[in-house]
DNA sequence: ACAATAGTGTCTCTAAGACAATATACG
DNA sequence: CGTATATTGTCTTAGAGACACTATTGT
């Protein structure tokens, strides 16, 4: 059997690209310009250029660029998702990735924030997307440093516990984050930055150590 | 754009099929009888039939009914594999998925069942991808009951925690062991079935609750 | 000096592993 | 009865959370 035997299937990229706003987990929807859908919100996506994208990772990285300007964030596939159904056009394919941008790159974009536990209907299957991605990272926070990449740095070890407790939605005894911080070892003090202004012991700031540093090209197979 | 815009992406499904020889970990593989690659062992796998195939889920469960004969095995969406290069067809995307089997099941099939530590060169990515479905397995079976899947039912406790060892390749505190199975709450003795024969204590034995049965249905958006 | 939060030392409690005692088959 | 493995009870130990104490800033 040839490839041209089988009817081409519909080839996409979606991203779920999160964020926290006000301790609350959000989504970034863009309005869609073009059929199918055409004026709805939806998950920023796009078809595949087998041209020029050296991979899907690349596709939705170009993707990423295109609709919201932004370059590198932490990227990671999520599960690809298909069907006859899922698109009107036909059978189609869309490999979902999840990113992970500190709220502050985001500003004055074209793109529209929601919590995500206050979704609009959307079409294609992106509420699926979505909530396959607030589960992973709900999951992965449990025990790696995913929600660092929520936190713009410099950082404090207190702002990443805050971080911490909004994406898992409870509270997190201080000195175990600060432990389990520790062993994960990747972040580093800066020395002499202190975050100053406030009344009170000025807090040491973080950042990632530089080998954890833009994951967008050891993330690729990781799991 | 339009789709047909983009040049058409070849699209197919791999299965990485895991089962349990003499407590190691073998993958099967198939002699590829069509180009490319024609003659060389890799992993079972096709093209996606839209006419037919209700998802990319329903395209790995045919193609290894086409090629192994079996029927519902456990099945898991692993990853998508892409680019230019892996496929000398031409630009290609690959929905892997791990599928996991008790070796009994694969007596007098077409497969060839190799040890995962002595994989000989396969075509395409499809080292990677058996690495990425060992790594899979590994992980989750810290603290999941993903490796019952390997056993034939019924089986007793200490034959599911060697495989436990074998998978995770390390030996198991038993009464730990048996704690995390209970807790786990998926297995229900079969009242009066014992393991017999032996020159000692028969062991009771075990199958999956009927909810945790046949995962192909509930596997589909687990992560 | 006081208020407020950062950072650290220590106690307690839970859960995992080690150890060992008991149970039950076959020969 | 002896041997071998299943199963269960108990002790020990490591890690997580609670609590509280010290540190350092601005007012």
């Amino acid at each position: 059997m040839t490839p041209a035997a089988n009817p081409a299937v519909i080839c996409t990229v979606d991203v779920v690209l999160l964020t926290l706003v006000q301790d609350t987990l959000h989504a970034a929807l863009l309005r869609r310009d073009k059929a199918p859908f055409a004026g709805a919100l939806a998950l920023p996506g796009g078809y595949i250029h087998a041209q020029e994208d050296a991979d899907t990772q690349a596709s939705a990285a170009r993707v990423l660029r295109e609709k919201s300007g932004l370059q590198s964030p932490y990227l990671e596939q999520l599960a690809t998702f298909s069907g006859p159904v899922r698109d009107p056009r036909g059978w189609s394919l869309a490999v979902a990735y999840c990113a992970l941008v500190p709220a502050a790159l985001l500003e004055g974009g074209a793109l529209e924030l929601v919590p995500v536990s206050a979704l609009p209907p959307l079409p294609f299957d992106h509420r699926a997307m979505v909530e396959a991605a607030v589960t992973r990272v709900r999951n992965k926070s449990q025990y790696s440093s995913m929600p660092v990449y929520l936190c713009a740095e410099p950082f404090t070890l207190p702002q990443l516990q805050s971080v911490y407790e909004a994406v898992l939605g409870e509270p997190l005894n201080k000195v175990s984050f600060r432990r389990k911080m520790e062993e994960l070892g990747m972040l580093e003090p800066m020395p002499g930055a202190m975050q100053t202004g406030a009344a009170h012991r000025p807090a040491q700031m973080y950042r990632l150590k530089p080998a954890f540093r833009c994951s967008l090209s050891t993330s690729l197979r990781g799991l």
